[in-house]
DNA sequence: GCTGGCACTCTACCGCATGGAGTGCCAAAT
DNA sequence: ATTTGGCACTCCATGCGGTAGAGTGCCAGC
C-alpha cells in the first residue's frame, strides 16, 4: 500500500500531515526546512521540496508567492480529514465537566444554548446548536381559551411537556363551555397519539363528514388543524461569534460583514445545517465546499444530535478552515452525544 | 446676545457647526481653508485659523496631529446638539412610508422587529429596540392545566391579549378540578385589575390570612404569585449591526469585538436603555458619554415609545459619534411615534 | 534516490527624500 | 482692534532603493 501509482507514498503522506499540523499550530507558511527538522523523516530539505512539488502538483498545498514556504488548499485538508486525521479522544475528565455543565440547566432551549457555549467556549470558534424538533412529538393536550369576540387562545401541549400557545381567529364567536366541549373531544380522541397522525386523521375526518358534522366538532377540528399546521420552527442558537474576529485571515470586514450578516439572516445556515441533520455522522465543510461564499473561509464541523433513538437537531462548530480538525472533531461528537442524553433525561 | 464673556461668539458657532458637518459628511480633519471657502463667512483663512484655535482652547475641536485640520471632539459634539442643531423634520412621504412598512404587521414582537429594521435601514446603522413592557397591563384571566405529577403549566392571559406560560414546580400532586377551581377563584377575584395591585394583593392576603385559610386558595394564591413575580423580561430586538463595519473608526477589531459582544451579551446595552426609558424624549449620549467603553467610539439617539399614554419601551440608533445628529434625531422621534401609534392600533 | 550547492525570486523592513496639507505667529493693512 | 498675507515649521503619506532573510527550483555529484 505504499507507492503504487495511484497511491500516495507514506512519506508524502507524513509530510502533509506535519504540514497541516504547523500550519494549524502558527499560521505560517511552512518552508522545507522547518519540515525536515520536525517531520520525523531524515531527509534533507532538498529532498522535502521534490515531494513537495508532488503534493503541489497533486493540489494538496500551493505557495502564497514564489518564496514562501507552503499552505494547505482546501484538498488537502479535505484528504487529511478524509484518510490522515487520527482523532485524539477526549479525556474523560473534560467529558465529564462538559456533561455536569449541562446537567444544571432545566429546559430543552437552556441546554441548547448551554450546549453552544460549550462549543465556542472549547474551541474557541463559533458554536451552533439548532432547537430540537421532535418530528414524531406527542400530542397530550389542548387547551381552547376564549379572549375577545372572535379571538381564541389554542394551548397545545405536547409529550415532551412543551407547550405551543397560538391565537386563532375564528369566524364567529365562541362561548367557553363550547369551547370546553372541543377540547374535550379532542383530548379524549387523540392524547397520546402521534401529532403527525393525529393531523392526517384531522385532515381526513374533516373531509368525509363534513357534511353531518355538527358545529362543535368542526370548530374543534379546525381549530386542532390551525395549531399544528405550523411547521415547527427551525431556529438554532449561535454562541461565540465574537471568536471568530480573532483569527487573521477572517478579518477583513468584507467577510466579517458576510459572515456575520449570515449569522443573523439565518436562513442560508439553517439550509447548510439541514444537509447535516440527514447524513447521520460527523460532517465537515471545508473552505468553500460549502457552497456559501461568506464560508469561503471557513470550515464547519457538524454531529447530528438524538435522544430516544430519533434525530432531533445538529450541532457544530464554525471556524477559520485553518481549524485543528482533530482536536475539533471528538469535541464535536461529544457533545453531540452530551447534549442527546441530557435531552432524553429531562423528558 | 453675540460675544459677551462666556458666550460663544455667534462666528466661532458658525464655524464648530460648519466644521462639524463637513467632518460628518467626509470623515476627514477640516482645515482653515476648507471652513473659509465653504462656511458662508466671508474670512481669510488666517483668522479662521485664529477663530479655531479659541475652539480649540474651549475643548470643542482638536487636531489629531500638528498638521491636519481639525476634528469635532466629544463636547464640541454635545455644544452643536445642545445648542446649535437644527434638525431637518423628516418629509411626510417618508413618515408615510414608515406608517405603511409598520401597518404590515401583527403581533407586537414583529412590529418591534419591523421597527429596528426601519431605523437601521434609513441610516444605515445598527437600529435598537426594547420589548414593550405594559407596567400596568390588567390582569385578565389565568388557567393551570396539570402537566405531569407535580408539574403545572399556568397560561396567564393580560389585558392586551397577550400571553405568558410558566412552568410551576408545585410541592404536590393537584388535580385537575383542584386547578380549575383555584383559577376560578382568581380570576373571579380579579379579573380586570391591574397586574401590580394583584399582586400586592396577593402579598398581604398571603400573609394575614394564612392560617385559616384552605389549601385550595393557598395553592392558587402562590401559583398566582409564582407566575406575576417574573419580572417581565426586558429584552430588545436589534437590526443592521453589521452596518457598524462600515465604518472606518469603528473598523479596529478589538473594537468591534467589545461592540458586538456587548450586543449579544445584552446586558449592559439593556441598562442604558433603561436610562433612556425614563427621561421623556429624546436622548442622546456621544462617546463616552455612555460610561461603557465599548461605545466610546459610538453615539447613540434613543426616543421613549408609548402607546395610550404609558411608556413601554424604548428604541434608538447606534452609530459612529460621527453621524448626522439632525438627520439621525427625526428619523428616531418619527419611528417611535409611529411604533406606538401601530401598537394603539393592535389592541 | 538522496544531497549539497547555487542562482534566483519574492517579501518585509528600513531609511530617506519629497510633496502636500495645515498650523502658528508676526508684521502690515484696514 | 481686527483682519490679512506671508513665512517658517511640523507632520503625515507616499514612493523609492537597498538589504536581509526565507524559501524555492534545478543540477550535478554521491
Amino acid at each position: 500500500m505504499s507507492d503504487t501509482q495511484s497511491e500516495l507514498p507514506d512519506r508524502a503522506q507524513l509530510m502533509l500531515r506535519s504540514l497541516i499540523d504547523h500550519y494549524v499550530r502558527d499560521g505560517q507558511p511552512v518552508g522545507s526546512r522547518t519540515l525536515a527538522r520536525d517531520a520525523g523523516l531524515d531527509l534533507s530539505p532538498a529532498t522535502i521540496r521534490n515531494v513537495m512539488a508532488d503534493l503541489e502538483e497533486l493540489g494538496f498545498i500551493c505557495s502564497p508567492h514564489t518564496s514562501a514556504g507552503r499552505v494547505p488548499t482546501v484538498q488537502g485538508y479535505r484528504f487529511f480529514v478524509d484518510t490522515l486525521l487520527t482523532v485524539q479522544p477526549l479525556d474523560s475528565r473534560s467529558i465529564e465537566k462538559m456533561r455536569i455543565e449541562l446537567s444544571l440547566e432545566q429546559s430543552a432551549k437552556d441546554l441548547v444554548e448551554s450546549a453552544s457555549g460549550l462549543l465556542s467556549g472549547i474551541t474557541h470558534m463559533a458554536g451552533v446548536v439548532t432547537l430540537p424538533i421532535h418530528e414524531h412529538a406527542l400530542f397530550e393536550r389542548v387547551e381552547f381559551l376564549p379572549l375577545s369576540e372572535n379571538r381564541v387562545l389554542a394551548v397545545l401541549v405536547t409529550g415532551e411537556d412543551e407547550v405551543q400557545n397560538r391565537m386563532l381567529e375564528t369566524e364567529k364567536h365562541h362561548s367557553a363551555s363550547e369551547l370546553q366541549q372541543a377540547s374535550n373531544y379532542l383530548n379524549a380522541m387523540f392524547a397520546g397519539k402521534d401529532l403527525a397522525e393525529v393531523r392526517a386523521t384531522l385532515l381526513r375526518e374533516m373531509q368525509e363528514t363534513r357534511s353531518h358534522m355538527n358545529s362543535m366538532m368542526l370548530t374543534a377540528m379546525q381549530m386542532a388543524d390551525q395549531v399544528l399546521e405550523s411547521k415547527q420552527n427551525e431556529d438554532y442558537v449561535m454562541a461565540g461569534q465574537t471568536n471568530l474576529m480573532e483569527f487573521q485571515e477572517l478579518c477583513d470586514i468584507d467577510n466579517l460583514r458576510k459572515l456575520f450578516d449570515a449569522f443573523n439572516q439565518k436562513r442560508d445556515i439553517l439550509q447548510l445545517l439541514d444537509q447535516c441533520v440527514r447524513s447521520d455522522g460527523i460532517q465537515i465543510f471545508i473552505g468553500d465546499e460549502s457552497g456559501y461564499q461568506m464560508l469561503d473561509e471557513c470550515s464547519m464541523v457538524t454531529a447530528p444530535y438524538s435522544a430516544d433513538g430519533e434525530v432531533l437537531g445538529v450541532l457544530g462548530v464554525i471556524g477559520p478552515t485553518r481549524m485543528a480538525y482533530d482536536r475539533v472533531i471528538p469535541i464535536v461528537d461529544a457533545t453531540a452525544r452530551l447534549l442527546g442524553a441530557a435531552l432524553n433525561q429531562k423528558e
